[in-house]
RNA sequence: GGGCGAAUAGCUCAGCGGUAGAGCGCCUCCCUUACAAGGAGGAUGUCGUGGGUUCGAUUCCCUCUUCGCCCA
């Protein structure tokens, strides 16, 4: 075996075994009594490719799913990918373009069969690159949102909404995407604060009584302009509301009105209502009661000016802006223009400034499939973990709005609404349907739904939903959802109403809301801003299991963690660590016989150190403490096995009389420590354990039992004896150090004053060829530690530098020992603090007091 | 404007009512026959501010400050 781990020779041989023999599959573990276990995941986009924040996100997944295979459940965990619609079909539009063509030239259905082909071909890598990271999930259940199971899945949710009322379509403004040429929703876009000006216009009154100073930040849709309107409790207007006002540049009166919605404080306090291109103006417009089949319209799609016989007609919006401006500015109606913040909506999907446009859309009324889902959390049938997003849940639910369904794209699934000759509505599964039930030729509905309504549906679809399969009957509601607390709109409320409305059962238990990971200076990791990291650099460099404890080592119920090189070489020494261990274990183990004999303290002491490592790495995996579950197996293996055990244990293991008992417990402290560790590094514990005496070639960890922590005994007295040989020895050794000799020089013997027991242990560990007790007759100088001196004795020292040491320790114990007497003196601590706080401090000032007064007579004799 | 979170050793973070912890970094020593991707020892903190509750507060409550995120 190499001194250092190389994950290259190990990682990927293991994941083709696992896969090779269906350790992944529910099925090769069925039957046993085994509590079913799902996680349907978080499908990834099927254009994206693995982020860090991916490789935590599913790692999270792969520990629960393995933890829970190893402690007897049934298990899946179901990969797949969404659609992305609007990503995906920018992807095809892409390759469109660089040969020479777009979708329109080559038509729908053309386009639909290519991006079908793209995804065949070459979506979906990011599932490949979730192997390298070790993930044991059921690629045999492997799903997609457009498969045509699912695909159907989606039309009958959305048929069935329809024909309940839900589904509705409407006039409404809606976040016009000017680049992407479709609709997105609320949560799509982003608000900023851009630099731009506020604009102030003079309106004139019809009957040349002079004028009303609006003002806009958006002069190009006055063109559509249907009032001005000013809040009632504004004095300044009174009586003037009902005035009417000739519309500079286009001639229409328009009325002044009084309503709720313009804040006095803002600009004049008098706004120009454009219902058409504004969302508040839009509800005004509602209040004012117009109608919005004919309601005046001044920007397309595109972002162009649409008023015909004007010289505006045409223009980019920027443009149209500039003229306006000007052309007012020329008749004397601009009152001043000012530096101003504007606030913006910005497009998630392609940075465009959002164009709020009126549009007939497909709408979904939400407040009653929310009820359920606001019930289900109020009473804990769901739990977030952590709980506080609960509250962020509840929050936006009890808020919330309809849902914009459609988009104005071609890939997805298109709206299940055909309409007659006549334009009358049906709604259909597919087009033979449509056109039965029609009894004439029908023409489909132009829109595709939103990705995320499909998404929604992954809990049940991806199990077979509608029909009635073994996997939906076993696996649903499933046990948690893993995901970024971004998303807890987006998808999760979605999830939840669906479950509850088509299963009448909510699709999770739990809601584990994992950290952002961010850059190792705080940053958001980015591609645009040049701050991303690719996981499968790292894993390359330094193995999966590396890359996947050095996140899980940072994730707890904190809200973000960072990443970096720093931060991974910690784990991937760690790795070496564990390997370099278990290469010294193996050259001992042997067949692991011969373990009969006395357990010693150190022995009793590592067993009883690895029952509490187990109890807690396993109460925080339960609990979703990845942190907690990996500093206790950390720890455990470094502090207390290498640093410690395995050190106390190597005298007795060179000698064949005694190595028998030590050769035993390195055997199952090892064993343990890989099944424990699985979970979290499959890779290198797998590569591991089978170099372990009695391991067959065909077993596998994951068909494993995860240890229990009772087998082994919790040893109080072990524990105590172990903790204070501990202390002496590394009191000795600093002594030995500030003394002035090398760690490694075997010194001749050291002298214990006040010990009893063996100190075998002491000897060896702080290096000693004799061990005496009591006090020696010769020069000497001392430590102490546990209630025991520890004495050194030389001939020929710097006794200076020792009394400085014990000045030093004098001075310490002293600032300790005033903190208690503080505490001690006080009648009130003495008469309410807890009994034993108050004999346990009483006993350490003692024994400090004590401590002072030994070391101040060694230094007063020296000094002398 | 509202909500949530964070503020602890030089850095990144645990802890959360009874005398401050880890990893990394730093200093000293050691290439000791598992590991220098290692070992031993060491230094370093008015636990953001100001109040309150308590015998006792880094920990609980309130105020403020500074950062981050979300919603409007």
């Amino acid at each position: 075996m190499s001194t250092r781990y190389d994950p290259k020779q190990v990682e990927q041989k293991w994941y083709l075994e696992w896969e090779r023999n269906g350790l992944f599959a529910p099925e090769t573990f069925a039957g046993e009594n085994r509590k079913p276990y799902c996680i349907t995941i978080p499908p990834p986009n099927v254009t994206g490719s693995l982020h860090m924040g991916h490789a935590l996100c599913y790692s999270i997944q792969d520990v629960l799913g393995r933890f829970k295979r190893m402690t007897g459940h049934e298990v899946l965990i179901l990969p797949g990918t969404d659609h992305a619609g609007i990503a995906t079909q920018k992807v095809v539009e892409a390759q469109l373009k660089a040969e020479g063509t777009n979708r329109h030239v080559i038509g729908r259905e053309a386009f639909v069969e290519r991006t079908k082909r793209w995804k065949d071909e070459s979506g979906g890598m990011i599932l490949k690159q979730f192997r390298r990271l070790g993930f044991a999930f059921d690629w045999s259940r492997e799903r997609y949102t457009m498969d045509a199971a699912y695909h159907d899945a989606v039309l009958k949710v959305f048929i069935e909404w329809y024909q309940r009322g839900l589904i509705y379509r409407g006039k409404r403004i809606v976040n016009w995407d000017v680049g992407l040429q479709t609709t997105v929703s609320d949560i799509e876009t982003n608000d900023e604060v851009r630099r731009g000006k506020l604009y102030h216009f003079r309106y004139p009154f019809e009957d040349g009584s002079g004028y009303v100073v609006i003002a806009t930040t958006r002069p190009e849709t006055m063109l559509a302009d249907v009032a001005v309107a000013v809040n009632p409790k504004d004095t300044r207007y009174a009586g003037l509301v009902g005035k009417q006002i000739r519309l500079p540049l286009v001639g229409r009166v328009i009325p002044l009105i009084a309503d709720e919605y313009p804040d006095p404080e803002f600009g004049t306090g008098a706004v120009k209502v454009t219902p058409a291109h504004d969302a508040n103006d839009f509800e005004i417009g509602v209040r004012m009661g117009i109608d919005f089949e004919s309601v005046p319209i001044c920007i397309d799609g595109k972002g162009k000016v649409i008023a015909e016989g004007t010289p505006y007609h045409g223009l980019d919006r920027y443009e149209a802006r500039k003229k306006i401006t000007a052309d007012l500015e020329a008749q004397g109606l601009v009152e001043k223009i000012e530096d101003y913040d504007v606030p913006l909506k910005v497009s998630d999907r392609s940075g465009q400034v959002i164009e709020p446009l009126l549009s007939e859309q497909w709408f979904c009324k939400m407040k009653p499939l929310a009820a359920p889902a606001i019930e289900a959390v109020e009473t804990g049938k769901i739990r977030f973990v952590p709980e506080r997003y609960a509250e962020v849940y509840l929050n936006w639910m009890n808020n919330i709005k309809d849902w914009c369904l459609s988009r104005q794209l071609w890939w997805g699934h298109r709206v299940p609404i055909y309409y007659t000759s006549g334009g009358t509505p049906i709604a259909a599964m597919n087009m033979q349907e449509a056109e039965r039930l029609a009894g004439e030729p029908v023409t489909q509905d132009e829109d595709v739904l939103d990705t995320w309504f499909s998404s929604a549906l992954w809990p049940f679809a991806t199990l077979g939903w509608p029909n009635e399969t073994r996997d939906l009957k076993t696996f649903y509601p499933t046990d948690v959802l893993v995901t970024a607390r971004d998303i807890i709109y987006l998808w999760v409320a979605r999830m939840v109403m669906d479950g509850l409305d088509q299963m009448h059962e909510i699709p999770f238990r739990h809601v584990y809301i994992y950290a952002t990971v961010l850059t190792e200076e705080g940053k958001r990791m980015s591609k645009s801003l040049g701050t991303g990291v690719d996981p499968l650099e790292y894993i390359e460099k330094f193995g999966a299991d590396a890359m996947r404890f050095s996140l899980l080592v940072q994730t707890g119920y904190n809200q973000e963690i960072r990443f970096g090189d720093r931060r991974i070489e910690e784990a991937r020494n760690f790795c070496n660590k564990i390997w370099n261990a278990s290469r010294f274990a193996f050259g001992h183990i042997g067949d692991a016989s011969g373990g009969a004999g006395d357990l010693e303290i150190e022995d009793r002491w590592i067993l009883s150190r690895l029952r509490n490592c187990l109890e807690v790495a396993e109460s925080s995996v339960q609990a979703y403490n990845m942190m907690e579950a990996c500093k206790a197996l950390h720890e455990f293996f470094w502090s207390e096995f290498c640093d410690w055990y395995i050190e106390a244990v190597k005298p007795r293991l060179n000698d064949a009389a005694s190595a028998g008992v030590p050769r035993a417990v390195l055997f199952k402290v090892l064993d343990a420590f890989c099944k424990a560790m699985h979970p979290f590094m499959p890779h290198i514990t797998e590569e591991l354990w089978h170099q372990l005496p009695g391991v067959r070639a065909d077993a596998f960890l994951d068909c494993e039992t995860w240890p229990d922590a009772s087998q082994y005994q919790r040893d109080e007295e072990a524990e105590a004896m172990m903790r204070k040989r501990m202390g002496i020895v590394r009191a000795a050794r600093s002594l030995r150090q500030d003394m002035g000799f090398a760690p490694n020089e075997v010194l001749d013997e050291v002298w214990l004053e006040r010990f009893e027991g063996d100190a075998e242990l002491i000897r060896t560990q702080a290096k000693f060829s004799r061990l005496q007790f009591g006090v020696p007759k010769g020069k000497h100088v001392s430590a102490s530690a546990e209630g025991v001196e520890i004495h050194l004795p030389l001939e020929k020292f710097d006794s200076n530098r020792w009394i400085e040491r014990a000045a030093r320790e004098v001075e310490k114990l002293q600032k300790e020992l005033d903190g208690l007497l503080g505490r001690l003196h006080n009648a009130s601590f003495l008469q309410r603090a807890n009994p034993e706080v108050v004999a346990r401090d009483k006993a350490a000032a003692e024994e400090k007091a004590e401590m002072i007064t030994r070391l101040r007579g060694r230094i007063e004799q020296l000094g002398s």
